[in-house]
DNA sequence: GGGACCTTTCGGCCGGCGTCGAAGAGTGAA
DNA sequence: TTCACTCTTCGACGCCGGCCGAAAGGTCCC
């Protein structure tokens, strides 16, 4: 009669694979070694829990050579992951390597396929004052701006997606863009080179290039990530 | 360094206590012996789980005489349940009973303090092919008709809750009204008499009045309810 | 084919947690 | 005060599920 949330639910309640699910929401496929790495359990371990998933649907995986790529399932995988985020407690810094982590991804992460962070804030912020996006929708000018970067609105419009709704951060607890048009700009930005995929799972950094051409382009000020480090 | 989803994950991924979350979705805060009953164990164990879900902040208690009343924590908890329903697959349909109550909620429901189903939906397509809502905000035309129904507009606004988001309704896998918007008109339908709460927690029964002022304000063709019975 | 590597399956161990009945604390009515 | 009712705490039981090591598929490279 209801939809049943528990068993979706008991899979996300097992700390090694919330780890897994929170690398996945780097966006991109990860081999089943990685993620026994990164979650601190054995390959065997691993590989019980990527099943499971599997199975429950949280997770797709794709067979290349010996090695085993997991993705997560889709964008709704990805919004309750970030929703459940946004209820959670913060885990206490305990490590240095931790905080500095920590500052990273508070300053530019992706959202499984979009960008989030003060930087992600700030975007939106920006296209927002700069009045090429009003009510949800792209205006004229933010049209012309977002086609110029290369971005393509036109592939964001026939997506099934929610076109440009807010994504509750939950470093920032303001919004930042998603949905298909968030993931449109995402990609371009990583495409002209202003944003580059960070080591760890869902880090992003800001280039010199990209700072120069966000600030003029969105005049979001973009604090300085690399003096921070 | 990142917000800990699994300690909550864990909270509802417990079937019992899935059961209570559901159930408080009606957004009504109900007791700790009815919240028992409804998920089949005894006081005992729903003590025991309700404690948990008060540790973990994803309900509020009040005492009230020797009764103790638990609610929904807030609605970004109710969100995350829906979110997390988005997800997951249907319980198939056992007793006839079940089917009754399953076609009730998918004809109309509460998604904690706004309407959801089949009635949600309409209402929501309703606004938006008679200009009362576009591109996320109301027009002139929406701000009046809303404020003839006695919708507290201007209460809604200065919510610090997002105006007029898209709820995804996990029945009609479309979009109804959620938000602080949504909360005021559901709030104005009751008041009027066109809502009234059912029995079972998220019922909600579109009445005979609510019918036809519906049908004349949203242009709704609102599926007879009465008669599916 | 042989060897290194990645991943999965199997078996067994162990801790955590959901479950209940009984008893206790708090409230309301007679 | 006494009784009825609601809810919580306590202690004990039992089971589910995460964990690992060893061994078995596959895959690539030499």
């Amino acid at each position: 009669m209801e939809a049943d949330i528990a068993p979706v639910a008991a899979l996300i309640a097992d700390p090694s694979r919330a780890t897994m699910l929170n690398a996945l929401l780097g966006g991109r496929a990860l081999a089943a070694g990685e993620l026994a790495r990164l979650s601190g359990v054995s390959p065997a371990t691993a590989s019980s829990h990527l099943a499971k998933l599997l199975e429950g649907g949280l997770v797709e995986a794709v067979r290349q050579g010996r090695h085993r790529y997991y993705r997560l399932a889709g964008h709704e995988v990805a919004e309750v992951l970030e929703t459940l985020a946004g209820i959670s407690r913060r885990t206490p810094v305990t490590s240095l390597r931790q905080s500095r982590q920590a500052r990273l991804l508070a300053e530019a992460r992706t959202c499984y396929d979009h960008l989030a962070g003060r930087a992600g804030v700030a975007l939106l912020d920006g296209m927002r004052e700069r009045g090429y996006l009003r009510h949800g929708e792209l205006t004229d000018r933010g049209e012309r701006v977002l086609a110029d970067l290369g971005v393509d609105v036109a592939k964001a419009r026939r997506s099934r997606r929610r076109f440009a709704p807010e994504c509750l951060d939950w470093t920032e607890r303001r919004a930042h863009l998603g949905g298909a048009l968030g993931a449109a700009v995402t990609e371009a930005l990583m495409a002209a080179g202003w944003l580059v995929r960070g080591r760890t799972p869902r880090a992003v950094v800001v280039t010199e290039e990209g700072r120069e051409g966000l600030a003029a382009t969105f005049a979001c000020e973009e604090p300085a990530v690399g003096g921070r480090l």
